[in-house]
DNA sequence: ATGGCTAACATGGTTAGA
């Protein structure tokens, strides 16, 4: 049976308009099948489609003013394009899920939570309830799903460069780890751990007191495959180098390779 | 050292990120 590749990738890349050239720089030599971007940053009437439609893409997004957005753009046609969780009222653009070359690929912004002991860490664990229920459904419909995007939390203290100095705060916290395990519970799976990775594998490291030099980062940007999906995967990687860039985004795109049937 | 840096909105300083 013969196979073609595809390469999906999720960037957050804190603000769209900042790091639209980042963004076709990447492009122009990381071969990106579908790509999902979080922290757009950009009203849907301002979003630069007609840039992204030069770089050969095209797809939706999902955007308001100042904060969150997120974009689900494709080499090929993306259909069925859903904004949201349906039945979860979200002021909030966190979540745009498409159809591409047969993959359902939902793109998602997970909130931070600020601290735990803030209203932004319960919204965070109410959405992800939510979120769970949502990715349930999809994955009854969806033999091949891919839950891509920030998730804003470390899945293990592998995926952290400090566990101690982080024990217990948001992204690392119990509760925040269980949410996502009960995802992988539901089958999907974090494929970047399917593979030997180099140590202090990170997506993120803050701007301030020169983490990213430090290798001080947390790996919060993951892919989660379904069983078929993730049958079908043969590579996941964290791309470091649009950190070094000039102005960079603080997290680096994540891509994952798949063997798709050709039928 | 509880700061450090960046972006949006606004046009000085606040909010938010993670």
């Amino acid at each position: 049976m013969s196979t073609l590749p595809f390469r999906l990738a999720t960037w957050n890349v804190n603000s769209l308009k900042v790091r639209l050239p980042h963004l076709q720089q990447w492009l122009a030599s990381a071969s990106i099948d579908a790509l999902g971007l979080q922290e757009t940053k950009t009203v849907d009437a301002d979003f630069p489609g007609a840039e992204l439609t030069a770089l050969g893409l095209e797809g939706g997004w999902y955007g308001q003013k100042t904060y969150n957005g997120v974009a689900l753009l494709a080499r090929s046609p993306v259909t069925d394009i859903v904004r949201g969780i349906p039945g979860y009222a979200d002021e909030q653009t966190r979540v745009i899920a498409g159809t591409v070359r047969g993959v359902r690929v939902i793109d998602c912004y997970v909130p931070n939570g600020q601290a735990i002991d803030s209203d932004k860490y319960t919204y965070k664990l109410a959405w992800l309830s939510a979120l769970r229920d949502y990715l349930a459904s999809e994955l009854e419909r969806h033999p091949q799903l891919a839950v891509i995007g920030d998730f804003n939390i470390a899945p293990d203290d592998r995926d952290v460069h400090d566990p101690k100095a982080w024990e217990g705060q948001v992204l690392t916290s119990a509760a925040e780890r269980a949410a996502l395990a009960s995802l992988c519970q539901m089958g999907l799976e974090d494929v970047f751990r399917r593979f030997e990775q180099p140590e202090k594998s990170y997506s993120w490291w803050d701007y301030r007191a020169m983490a990213f030099r430090r290798k001080a980062g947390l790996r919060i940007d993951l892919i989660l495959a379904s069983p078929a999906l993730a049958a079908r995967c043969t590579g996941c990687t964290v791309d470091v180098e649009p950190r070094r860039w000039e102005r960079p985004s603080d997290h680096a795109p994540v891509v994952a390779s798949f063997d798709l049937a050709a039928d």
